[in-house]
Formats: C-alpha cells, structure tokens, sequence
DNA sequence: TAGGCCATCTGGTCCT
DNA sequence: AGGACCAGATGGCCTA
C-alpha cells in the first residue's frame, strides 16, 4: 500500500490494508505480495559481471529449478529490506519534523529533506560561529578558534551565503519552483 | 497524459 | 555464511 500524506487524501487504498510488520510507519507500506512476475525483475546494471546492461543481473532461469529454501531466504531478505526502508522513511519522517519549512500542507519530498536540511544545518552553523566569534573574540574558549577553523574550511562559501541560500530556498519551495 | 515521487523486488557487493 | 547496504528496474498514485 502506498498512503502518502504529502497532500490530503493522496494515495488511495487498493487492496491490502495491513502492514506486515505492525509497526506504525509514517508511510504504510504495502503489503508484501511476494515475487511477483513482471515487478523487480530487472535489476542494476552488470557491476563487475558480464552481459548487457539490460541482461546483468537478470533473474537466473527461473523459479522451477529454485531451491525453496532459497525462495525462502529471498522472501525473507525482501522482508528485511522493506524494513530497512521503512527505517529510512522514519529517519526522513523525523528530519522533516525538525525542519523549518513553509508548506506545512504538503510533505516534503526526500530531495527537498535533504536540501533544506543542509541549508538549514549551514545557516545555524553560520548563526552560531557569527555569535560566538563576536561575544567570545579575545576570550579564551572555543569560539574565536571554532570561527577560524570553519573559515579556513568554508572559504569557498561564506557562512552569510547560507543564510541567504536558505531563504531563498525556502522561498522558492513556497512558491512551487 | 507526462512527469515526479515513491514502495517494492532483486541480485551484487561489502561487512561482521 | 548471513545480514546490511546499494542501486537498477518496475509499476502505482498523484499533480499539473
């Protein structure tokens, strides 16, 4: 199942409703439908193997001559997976929940985490080290040393840069762009 | 309808 | 050896 919150009401409910693991995602997953012919067959290209790009990789024969307890083993690693994304999602669920954002209607995508995250973690950096650098100059303590240190690395962007960047971004996101 | 975003499956590779 | 991680492929849903 595929229930999205990024505008109310998307993602219908096909069929399925229940979650395998029980657990409360932010994104329902679908219910595991096992393999399924057709879906995922493909796989990524030949790292390393033999083949064409559309060949590498590709399902061996087919699942007359598999082993069951190789079916199993798969089905299991599908379940681990589905996990593991799920995980992911809670880690983009959470990071979106700490982050400033305009559209509060609509979900951010996970590119849009990502890019607002890092804009949003430099402008706090630049906030901090502006501060700190001002009240702390010629004390002893972290400040002034934390200040040169992020200048001598960040000398190709200017921690005013960052906010600038931000709300600009955060600008651009509000009007759809 | 096209394009964006997403969940899922899958096999290869890395790590413990 | 088995699990974690990664990335290609596919199909579904939604919006413009």
């Amino acid at each position: 199942m595929k229930t999205k919150s990024r505008t109310s009401g998307r993602r219908g409910t096909p069929q399925g409703a229940e979650s395998s693991t029980g657990e409360s995602m932010p994104e329902q997953p679908r219910p595991s439908p096992g393999p399924e012919p057709g879906r995922g067959l493909r796989s990524r290209s030949a790292r390393g193997s033999a083949g064409t790009r559309a060949e590498a990789g590709r399902r061996r024969p087919g699942p007359s001559n598999r082993r069951e307890s190789s079916v199993q083993r798969r089905l299991e690693s599908n379940e681990r997976e589905r996990q593991r994304m799920h995980k992911l999602n809670n880690a983009f669920q959470a990071l979106r929940e700490v982050i400033p954002h305009v559209r509060a209607d609509k979900k951010l995508s996970k590119i849009e985490t990502l890019t607002l995250a890092k804009n949003y973690i430099k402008s706090l950096t630049a906030t901090i080290l502006t501060m700190s650098s001002g009240r702390l100059a010629g004390l002893e303590g972290p400040g002034p040393k934390l200040y040169q240190h992020y200048q001598q690395g960040a000398s190709e962007s200017p921690p005013e840069g960052h906010l600038q960047r931000y709300s600009t971004q955060i600008h651009s996101f509000r009007e759809g762009t």
